[in-house]
RNA sequence: GGUCCCGUAGCUCAGCUGGAUAGAGCAGCGGACUUCUAAUCCGCAGGUCGUAGGUUCGAAUCCUACCGGGAUCGCCA
């Protein structure tokens, strides 16, 4: 448990027991009460807001509760100083030994530290990627991936049982178009001469193995087929191989999903007509005819007659198109199905991943699952933005039809894994981001990448020399958390085991909360802060974290940098990044 | 026109789902290297938190309206 929620628990505990002597304060609903650090640690270690919350209430006045919270928790062990500040804020100071104390269990817990329960084994499914299955990956897709999986790290470590999936696009009209640039590539390999790749189909050259793996395979034989037989053989051949391509493309980033999921199997298993009978029973389902939009009229608009999901009673703006005109289903249809699915497969949390252009999806699929679910799966739509690509500060211009589009696979090929996730996650997801190639391979403190992994390396080095000064010494996690921690005395010193204290709490609600780039951050600003103690010994040598004469001051030092290690370690497993032991 | 996202220092962005005097980095200026890899650090300077209302003990944060930027808008996926 982090510290905020057990100097909670041990509110709670105090004010019932304040409410024996004061009915006042007996029964009161205290979901309210926070227990937080305040921002400025001039305060104190932590504050909370009781009895400004409780006020109401209680009919007392904020003051004359807090007098006798702040009685009550002066009296606690690790509690050094108790005080009302301002309106009703109770600051409290904890003992140095208090944080000695959680120093030490943050090396007893190791890798494990931070870990948590709060999702107590509950089924989440995320699904992201899901790009069209039509051709290798462009960096495009690279932040909802990095995003996606690290988001699937976040939520395992704080106690979910997490699902990555991957849902193929596999039944739509471009799969078709994917099998007739398939078919070409094919008669190029029998010796045809195809010249120019017509418009309206895909001219990559990596379709031509998948071309040539059909010939080997049947030969001529296809020619001689019309379209609706040979098709059929080519689509799925090509699929595959393009499926293998996007697999390539995810592993060079770190990323493998355990289901993949196919939409041609949701046609053909007669999911979607269950699905939507299921809706239809509920009333939700009607053909009508929509408004066309306003303001902005499409030239060809036609009022007609539609199959339409009642989305307006789950609070979308307009009922929402089930068929095409020609009968066949929108891509929606199936995908109400998939999501159906999911929840009948036990999530009932499930996060989508989407691009910036997909926005507009949200409500109606939102709208979707609270129908399917009757309100017992919760639906959580992260839209990553756009990601514009830099060099030498200028915009890298990306046109499919000049074929200029940049794939994921050369960014990280120049600029490495670690970078790519690191950058990805250095923003908020629906913050547009910025992507410097020049600048994320730098070796300076503007690049947050290499800052946090030097700060890593620079510990373990610290204690590969310490192994060299102290040769006899055990470094050992273990035995650093039982060396003198007491040495450890300096504002710095315990403001950064405060840092460190704080790193369950905040994983905790990342992981709530859906935003794995707090992780990124809190690696930042912990490398931060180490490099500011760090630089301290430069200005006084005594302030070393090794220090020759004094074997317990060293001990001490190396237990607190050992664990600033350890928690970037884990913070950046998180995302996805190794931490380094060297930089070279 | 509808909907969604964004608007915080000259620039790029955080701000822990309502807390106390709004924080970093870059750029600018001034400092610290016979080091534990200075690949870093310290200091100075810089903000009407888009605007106007509202909610309350308390708002960058929640609500409403407007302004500005972006995305999207019946059959694409």
């Amino acid at each position: 448990m982090n510290i905020f929620d057990a100097f909670k628990d041990r509110l709670v505990t105090i004010i019932h027991k304040l409410g024996e002597a004061e009915p006042r304060l007996a029964g009161l609903a205290l979901d309210a009460v926070t227990v937080e650090a305040p921002r400025d640690s001039a305060h104190g270690d932590l504050a909370t807001n009781a009895a400004l919350v409780l006020t109401k209430q209680a009919g007392m006045k904020p003051r004359d509760i807090a007098a006798l919270l702040v009685t009550a928790l002066d009296a606690l062990p690790e509690v050094a100083a108790a005080e009302i500040a301002g309106p009703g804020f109770i600051n409290l100071r904890l003992t140095d030994a208090f944080w000695h104390e959680q120093l030490g269990a943050i090396l007893r817990a190791g890798g494990e530290y931070g870990r948590s329960h709060v999702g107590a084994g509950s089924k989440v499914n995320i699904e992201y990627v899901s790009a069209n299955p039509t051709g290798p990956m462009h960096v495009g897709h690279t932040r909802g991936a990095v995003f996606g999986d690290s988001l699937a790290n976040l939520m395992a470590y704080a106690g979910f049982e997490v699902c990555r999936e991957y849902y193929i696009n596999d039944a739509g009209a471009q799969v078709e178009v994917l099998a007739r640039s398939a078919y070409l590539r094919y008669r190029e390999a029998l010796g045809e001469a195809i010249g120019e790749i017509p418009e309206g189909l895909y001219p990559g050259e990596y379709l031509v193995p998948v071309g040539k793996a059909l010939a080997a395979e049947h030969g001529d034989a296809l020619c001689a087929l019309p379209e609706a037989e040979w098709l059929p053989i080519v689509r799925d051949t090509a699929l595959a191989a393009m499926m293998e391509l996007i697999r390539a493309d995810l592993a060079a980033l770190g990323i493998s999903h355990e289901v993949f999921y196919s939409e041609r199997e949701l046609h053909a298993s007669g999911a979607i007509e269950k699905t939507l009978e299921f809706l239809d029973s509920q009333g939700l389902i009607y053909v009508g005819v929509l408004e066309p939009p306003k303001g902005k009229q499409p030239d060809d608009w036609e009022p007609r007659p539609q199959t339409l999901f009642k989305a307006t009673e789950f609070g979308d703006d307009v009922d929402r198109a089930l068929r095409k005109s020609d009968g066949s289903w929108t891509y929606f249809a199936p995908d109400i199905a998939y999501h159906y699915d999911k929840f009948q497969r036990g999530f009932t949390t499930m996060v989508d991943i989407f691009g910036a252009d997909h926005g507009g999806y949200i409500k109606r699929m939102k709208a979707a699952v609270a129908a399917l679910t009757g309100g017992e799966g919760a639906l959580d739509i992260k839209i990553c933005q756009l990601v514009r690509l830099m060099r030498d500060g200028e915009l890298v211009k990306m046109s499919k039809r000049a074929g200029t589009f940049v794939t994921l696979r050369e960014v990280v090929d120049e600029v490495g894994r670690d970078a790519v996730r690191f950058m990805m996650l250095f923003r908020k997801n629906d913050a547009p981001l910025d992507f410097d190639f020049a600048k994320v391979t730098e070796q300076s403190r503007d690049n947050p990448v290499f800052y946090v992994q030097y700060a890593h390396a620079r510990i373990c080095s610290v204690l590969r020399n310490a192994a060299t000064a102290f040769p006899d010494a055990d470094l050992g996690d273990a035995a650093l958390a039982g060396a003198d921690l007491s040495r450890l005395g300096t504002a710095e010193e315990l403001a950064l085991i405060r840092l460190l204290a704080s790193w369950p709490e905040m994983a905790e609600r990342a992981a709530r909360n859906h935003e794995p780039h707090r992780i990124a951050f809190f690696c930042h600003s912990l490398a931060s802060e180490f490099h500011a103690l760090w630089n301290k010994g430069n200005d006084s040598p005594q302030l070393r974290f090794i220090v020759a004469e004094d074997r317990d001051v060293t001990l001490a030092r190396l237990a607190l940098i050992r664990a600033v290690a350890l928690v970037i370690a884990t913070g950046l497993r998180i995302l996805g990044v190794e931490p380094a032991e060297e930089m070279r």
